[in-house]
DNA sequence: AAATTTACCGCAACTATTTGCGCAAAGGGT
DNA sequence: ACCCTTTGCGCAAATAGTTGCGGTAAATTT
């Protein structure tokens, strides 16, 4: 109703003390007496005061903010990533600020800088497509705001990341099919420029030459828009008819590439196998369910805040690059290639190199 | 390196000038001059200036931060709409502070508290289930907090809300089905306990009163929790193995539905047919596409901020109801009920026009 | 030349809270 | 009585920035 807030120079006045005397009072120091503590809590209580806390903050060096900077809020991957941070940073009593570059680099930019002008506590960041480097970042670090890199990084030295076994993830999957007897195999990959990508196809590549089975450049899409799925799908399709099985490396393409096999009439796994990195949602709920590397989105967002919150409290700027494990969760939908539409190689064809891999950096 | 940040009083020393005529250079103020402001301007970048934003919004009334409060972030809508949020948010120059209240009272309880002491300009909430009155509100009304209500409301002439026409969502899917002759329907709902259950059974109801076809509880499912899904449904079917079609409240439930109607082998839609409430993400990826009441998360979030925004500039508290539009579309999953399984209802039967046009969000 | 205006800038108060230091009174020990 | 310690509280500075008001000097007007 009226157009001020209660402050402690309200409570102070009102009880003839000093607002310092309140102050601490509040905040039980033991330099207060017993009997004015009560007092002062009353009136707080009764005239409803309210803490300002950015002035409080003003005074401390810390803000207990901490941001997130992703490039989407609504993929499958990142929102259980970022429940799993809000929860540990709401329980230790910091706020989460979540802004979106729009995989923009001028966008990340521009929040990257907005974080310092917030005084953040630290930040948290997934990097956009468009990133090329980390310079941008550098301003943090003159303002002594700790910094993580969480999913989809860069290479670097002067930050700590957190991810999963990229690399790993991506040849055990590759393994998995090659080892059911899978040789022609098609790998779904995303925007190259991207670390996750990647290093997801190298384990994807590892995986062929560690079982002596070659693989093409054809075999291997790059989506970078959902929408060009369906057409690469097609041409891959077409010109590898043998291909068995199938390798997706995120949620969002193991949903429409799902669909397009069944919209294919192509039965999973009886005419084609199907196998995904994925946090696990998607893959009970499509059918049938799908065999996948398994990394907890929820998890990986945990670990995260700690880290990061171990970080801001113990001024440790200690560079480390942590990795979450994954683990391997069968489903059903990777089996024996079907005789009829697989090739009758036998492994030990000679390992070709021409690789092609975009480097980014 | 050095433990302090570079402040006015750090350019006005060093180029001799007052801490205000310092201020009013960078605010570009027209008491300043031009030489001046370009000479303060240099050194503000030379020395790497940032403002501390808890120091102007200290004085400043408002604090240009919005927080919103939601049960859950990693569900199939709610991403989508912090997305739509966040963007006007951004746009505006507000930043979004996220909380999840995992829908208990007591989280959001305190969260709507901790509001305050941040003295956030406006807040917006999708309410708890377990959450049964508004008093919990009352404080923000007291600081003069503009409230929105979003997506999961609750009866209320003290606040505004902004939602999808649940009852008439609802009653356009059943209306839809009946339509094309089924006259036995089953209905997937969530927790009863929630506003937006209620309405949309409401219509759901309303749709077969309309029509003057009888709908039986046992026709109606309430899943609190997902695991029961296949429990109830299961029920439902043995109970009603005259059943030709099926409707689900939410993606979540239609993903999951989708799912188990596939492992039973019953084909959508000559065997059953499908119809959900769904911002159309999900409809899209599964196979068979499923026709369905479309609401976009992200149009709901961007209209919300708006309002919010709005609401914030123009002190307006004129509370209101906005109500989003929803759109049929069509994707093919509604046929003519199968004769076999259908009771031999003849009602006016419509052409199939079943599209299976992909649409894009 | 006097009066008025204009352009630029500084003083100081203000925002809400925390905290180092000091100070007075009271209590206890010798 | 004296000294010393404790108890309980207030003063004032500090946080980093904004802004009303006033002031000085130059420019313009009369």
């Amino acid at each position: 109703m009226k157009g001020h807030r209660v402050t402690l120079r309200d409570i102070a006045k009102k009880l003839d003390l000093s607002m310092a005397t309140v102050s601490r009072a509040l905040a039980d120091h033991p330099d207060i007496s017993g009997d004015t503590k009560t007092r002062v809590r009353d009136a707080a209580q009764a005239m409803s005061y309210i803490p300002n806390y950015r002035a409080r903050y003003l005074r401390a060096k810390h803000s207990r903010l901490i941001a997130l900077i992703v490039p989407q809020l609504n993929t499958f991957f990142v929102p259980a990533m970022v429940s799993g941070i809000n929860r540990v940073v709401q329980q230790n009593d910091y706020s989460l600020i979540v802004f979106q570059s729009d995989n923009s680099i001028v966008q990340e930019r521009r929040l990257v800088e907005y974080c310092t002008h917030l005084s953040a506590d630290g930040v948290l960041i997934v990097l956009s497509s468009e990133t090329q480097n980390l310079e941008h970042l550098d301003i943090l670090h003159e303002c002594d705001i700790p910094v993580v890199l969480l999913d989809r990084t860069m290479e670097t030295n002067k930050h700590t990341t957190i991810t999963i076994d990229d690399q790993e993830a991506g040849r055990e999957a590759a393994a998995l099919l090659l080892d059911r007897g899978h040789t022609k195999c098609i790998g779904v990959f995303s925007d190259p420029r991207q670390r996750i990508s990647v290093q997801r196809l190298k384990g994807f590549r590892r995986a062929h030459s560690d079982a002596g089975v070659p693989l093409l450049d054809s075999q291997i899409l790059r989506v970078s828009m959902m929408a060009d799925l369906e057409s690469q799908l097609d041409a891959a399709l077409t010109a590898h008819p043998d291909a068995t099985a199938i390798f997706t490396m995120t949620d969002e393409l193991l949903v429409h590439t799902h669909y397009q096999l069944m919209r294919r009439g192509l039965k999973i796994p009886e005419k084609v196998s199907l196998i995904a990195i994925s946090d696990g949602q998607a893959p009970t709920f499509l059918h049938p369910n799908v065999t996948h590397i398994r990394h907890s989105g929820f998890e990986l967002g945990e670990r995260t805040g700690h880290l990061l919150i171990g970080m801001i409290e113990h001024n440790s700027d200690a560079m480390m690059d942590v990795r979450i494990r994954t683990t391997l969760v069968e489903m059903g939908s990777v089996a024996a290639p079907s005789p009829k539409a697989a090739v009758q190689a036998r492994p030990r064809a000679k390992p070709r190199n021409g690789v092609g891999a975009a480097r980014t950096g």
